[in-house]
DNA sequence: ATTGAATCGGAACTACGGTTCCGGATAAAT
DNA sequence: ATTTATCCGGAACCGTAGTTCCGATTCAAT
């Protein structure tokens, strides 16, 4: 009994209602104008300040930001969480797709370190979105699994086909990869040193990752 | 009134007892028993189940765990800061000293990799103390500059030592290769990977930074 | 054993942030 | 223009976590 600690808290019944991308089957009204309007408002407002000033930001900051009420917020999103999801969505989704692009480049390593190197930008912009996500205790392979193993099948074809070229070494696993990069990128945002230096650190990293010569 | 002065004392483990007889005019008596026992245990508590459930655990928890109230831990500890930065001094001095130790060791690259190996291992345990500073807003760089200043005294000294003997590349800083080492633990930490991938990481950092052959 | 000061313990207070609710406003259909 | 379903706004509510306060307790000096 030394081990409990407090009561898990609040059963979040989040009610996980998926936004309704583009489904005309079970919707006989598309959404107001203006709904639509604010949905955006408000999902530009969240991305930007949580760039910016970190996702521990109240959610009425992002309201305020937005130019709406806190209910609007509420209504277009029930809870922070299910903000935070479709903004890690758009994030997934855009990193799946500079993914394609980088496997499309028929440089196995170039292929590689384009991608990398545009992960880390992101990484290093939105540094504290997967954090607070965790923080808050919400286990991002679990709720977003299919993304998440979308993009890893992709950075590990990445990876896979610059091990087959002989460009970096096989005994490198893409989750180490993905670690070294990410943290370091969130190391460096912390300490605040000039934008550019996660280039550096990506640098030392493809470095420590090629085949020895 | 800038500089707040909280008292410098009680960060290092052995002063909990009776201070030196030459300072008999400012401390005319020492801390009673029971005062100085509960120190300890609130101490040896807090930093257990930081490391264990990240700094973000209610502080009643903390007292729970040691076995105290929670006007006990505020008498010794009068803000959750305090406590923090009880912790980081105590992990500071640690690593200056694990420093002092690497410095010894009469192989420059050796001495540099057992360093960073057990730098490694306590930001792994320990990853979210840092963060949940930071994110309280407190910039550990200046609450601990002196700290700070000398352990990364010994830490640039144990790089340049490397550097000349031509074990490493002379074009990465040691604030880059902290933010590798730290940052990655730290994601490491964050993906619930087995306990021992923060050496594999290690690895590809040391090679990411040696000399090109 | 007595006494008084130091210390303990935890109930209560406070601040803050997420969430709910509902009267008022508005788009769109008639 | 009227009507109504939908949406907006923000005051109020609630739970959580940090902090304060003071009567009860304990140490240690006499």
């Amino acid at each position: 009994m030394t081990e409990d600690h407090r009561s898990v808290r609040g059963t979040s019944r989040a009610v996980v209602t998926a936004p309704p991308a583009d489904s005309a089957m079970v919707e006989p009204r598309p959404m107001r104008a203006d709904a639509a309007r604010n949905h955006e408002k408000i999902l530009l407002a969240a991305e930007e300040i949580f760039a910016l000033d970190g996702a521990m930001v109240p959610i009425d900051i992002v309201a305020e930001r937005a130019g709406v009420g806190i209910g609007t917020l509420y209504r277009h999103f029930p809870t922070k969480e299910a903000l935070y999801e479709a903004i890690v969505m758009t994030r997934l989704t855009s990193l799946i797709e500079t993914a394609d692009e980088c496997i499309k480049n028929p440089d196995a390593k170039d292929g590689l370190c384009s991608f990398l190197r545009e992960f880390a930008n992101q990484a290093s912009e939105k540094h504290d979105l997967f954090d607070a996500l965790s923080q808050a205790g919400i286990d991002i392979k679990a709720r977003f699994s299919d993304s998440v193993e979308e993009l890893m099948a992709r950075f590990d074809a990445l990876r896979q086909r610059a091990v087959e070229v002989g460009a970096v070494r096989d005994d490198v696993g893409t989750r180490d990869i993905l670690n070294l990069v990410m943290g370091s990128c969130h190391a460096a945002g912390q300490s605040g040193v000039d934008a550019t230096s996660h280039q550096r650190l990506v640098d030392i990293i493809l470095a420590g990752i090629e085949t020895r010569s």
